[in-house]
DNA sequence: GCAGTGTTTTGATTTAAATCAAAAAACATG
DNA sequence: CATGTTTTTTGATTTAAATCAAAACACTGC
């Protein structure tokens, strides 16, 4: 595997200031000196062949990354080679929280396409935490994110039976393409039926299996990795699990 | 109910100084003015009867907690009262990191027995993160603890099968009470069967089931909630998947 | 375009765990 | 301490999902 230099990667446009992703990644609320200050900090940009690893479990802690394009997902896996996929981080996501507790990741994360994720080494992290409250505000935020992430997944994986959450999956997908501004009826699945199995802890058979349900009743249309959600009342209501504090409904 | 004082409430006990818990829940390497900086800013010592609730789903984010004695378990449930159990805390853990990502929590917490908590208000923990790095650290590591055990426990649920998981769960409150200077071969489980069954992801009949089996395979010894473990070498074989990073077995 | 490889779907069968049902044990209460 | 209530265990049966097996379908590189 040589290491090509990616077509996709616009070269040194590394600016926050017109990142399209400054609305997600960044503190609102932030003035020019304050922005400046997080641009200096932001490292480089890095790019991960499809296949490669962003780090793996043990690696001592750079850095937090912030995805640009592509995608990644981050998994355990046990001495017997068991795997569990932990998350399916986009463009706009922040990783490597995972690492606060020993310096070192816990978990693997590895491209599933060819990826850009912005770098901001821990060094800096910690200096802005400390100078700019709204950006440790922020940061702050970025974790609970993932923390209640992880725990929404607890629950799909400890209550709902398979069909609930695969239909919970489509549709927290589709919601997050919405928050994105883009189609949330259709979409492409950034991930291998494998890889959805495993995240959803079900066989691929199984995954496959309650793919064609759904379409059998006209709740989706699957063909390969293009989900089109044709009754999203009804598959909200298979997802009905997925719930978020009331005070956030108003 | 009546608001009725524990017993075991040491009133006023409340220093960080001399805290039985301060190897745990606090920054090692605080001078004397740190501390009493830290000492200041804990307000208060709270009482929960057992069943209460710290904090229900939806709450303002008051304070961040930490267990002093008893146990609390935190949950998230459905709109059909499906309720997964997210984790249990124990003395000397701290709990509240979920409402981060919106100023709200996420999960109920409700205390398995009566339970002391120290309180360290939000305005607070702002101001320590900001003052001191060292506490900014040590917050950080606590949060990422709390993001490492989620993921042990996605594992749990994705991979392994009831057996696995239960002997996992054993495993690691054995290792949890070696830590913290108690026995780890003989010990009292905080929760009832019905929320450890719901916490491992499996129904309380098999839960019972697999005490059984365990005992049977002269694994453990069981009677009521206490648990003796007969054969830790089995025991850590039947959880060999709970892994921790190869670094931290140095 | 076609062979070869990997991925996904579909079908048949098995199995682990859920459910249903009831007894036994522990706990609370008057 | 006897009674009612809850919790836990044990047993029989059902069921959802895993596994096993194979076909269909995409994707790759020549």
């Amino acid at each position: 595997m040589k290491t090509v230099p990616l077509q996709s990667a616009k070269k040194s446009a590394v600016s926050c200031h017109n990142c399209s992703l400054s609305e997600l990644c960044l503190p609102r609320g932030l003035n020019r000196e304050e922005l400046d200050l997080l641009e200096s900090s932001i490292n480089k940009t890095i790019k991960i062949k499809k296949k490669d690893y962003l780090f793996h479990r043990g690696d001592n802690q750079k850095a937090i990354f912030a995805i640009k394009a592509g995608a990644i997902k981050t998994s355990l896996s046990t001495p017997d080679g068991e795997e569990q996929i932990l998350g399916f981080y986009l463009p706009g996501d922040l990783l490597g929280f995972d690492a606060f507790a020993r310096d070192r990741h816990t978990c693997d994360a590895q491209a599933l396409d060819d990826t850009l994720v912005c770098e901001l080494s821990m060094d800096n992290f910690q200096e802005l935490c400390g100078k700019l409250p709204i950006m440790r505000g922020q940061m702050m935020r970025q974790i609970g994110t993932e923390i209640e992430r992880e725990q929404m997944l607890l629950l799909t994986l400890g209550q709902m039976r398979t069909e609930e959450r695969l239909a919970t999956f489509l549709s927290s997908l589709s919601e997050r393409n919405k928050d994105r501004g883009f189609s949330q009826a259709e979409f492409n699945l950034p991930m291998a039926r494998h890889d959805l199995a495993n995240y959803l802890g079900m066989a691929v058979e199984t995954l496959s299996r309650m793919f064609s349900r759904l379409q059998e009743e006209k709740i989706i249309a699957v063909q390969h990795r293009l989900v089109k959600i044709e009754d999203m009342g009804r598959l909200k209501q298979l997802a009905h699990h997925t719930c978020r504090p009331a005070s956030d409904v108003l």
